[in-house]
DNA sequence: CATAACTACTTAACATGTTAAATATCAAAA
DNA sequence: TTTTGATATTTAACATGTTAAGTAGTTATG
């Protein structure tokens, strides 16, 4: 039996993730960057310093596109980037000052945002939803 | 309190896709079309003719990219083309004999890994989770 | 009928996704 | 030590995402 297109799985997470970033785009959009930029900068905000893969993974973004984004970033000292002595290959990159204001600002009203995505789907379907996702994400490594 | 980049929604409902996608990609692959060039294909096989319009929001795709993907499939036969006499503006796109061939030889190939994927997630729980996701994107129409 | 407002689609410009290939460096084996 | 293979990142090429602006056709209003 085909699958309609409707209720597919993969179109359903397309859909549901964009309605989700609906809510944040303008806000990024206010501070003048985009959702991966944003991600990266969140990434580092946690910890600091990373080197390129492991922000990639954690970032969920190609290193091909990380490539272009940390050029972006650094271009504009939100973030820094540094070599490694051990190893020649590695790039190391750190959270920058101007960065750490941009999350200051940003936080809260993603925050706020997050929040109220919260109570309108419901608590506990929020965290069901969060819990079937990470099923789903688990396969991956099986 | 920050969201941790873990465990937000916006990534989770990312990787999920991503973990879902790349069961599918390689198929697609094969046969020569993309990710959202399949989307436009499969729409047009549930119902042609469609115009632009309503066949990017069946398959969310956005209008600048549905002009370049038509574009693709046109060239290639696997769509075609029409005015509507009612009204110049408009677009119709219906799927082409090459256009059915494909779905045909991809729609088996595409079922069983859904199939795979519902039954490697629990049936109770792939219904719950497109249950929870068709909540999230109701969320936009309020 | 003329104009203004709206609609459907396209084009433009730039960022990112995606795959493949290239570079440089490191690590292991002969 | 040289070679081979693996790893980390970059570059390239093309498709798509995204926002803004442009074009053509349509509808409403006067």
């Amino acid at each position: 039996m085909l699958q309609s297109t409707r209720r597919s799985l993969p179109m359903s997470l397309l859909r549901a993730r964009e309605v989700v970033m609906a809510q944040f785009r303008p806000i990024l959009a206010q501070h003048g960057v985009s959702e991966q930029q944003w991600r990266v900068i969140r990434v580092l905000g946690e910890q600091s310093p990373l080197d390129a893969t492991e922000l990639a993974e954690r970032a969920s973004i190609l290193a091909p596109s990380l490539t272009r984004i940390i050029k972006a970033l650094e271009e504009r000292s939100l973030i820094t980037r540094g070599k490694v002595e051990a190893d020649g290959r590695r790039v190391m990159l750190s959270i920058a000052p101007k960065g750490q204001v941009l999350i200051s600002e940003v936080s809260p009203e993603s925050s706020a945002i997050y929040d109220d995505v919260q109570r309108r789907i419901g608590q506990e379907r929020y965290e069901q939803l969060l819990d079937l996702l990470e099923g789903l994400i688990d396969l991956e490594k099986k």
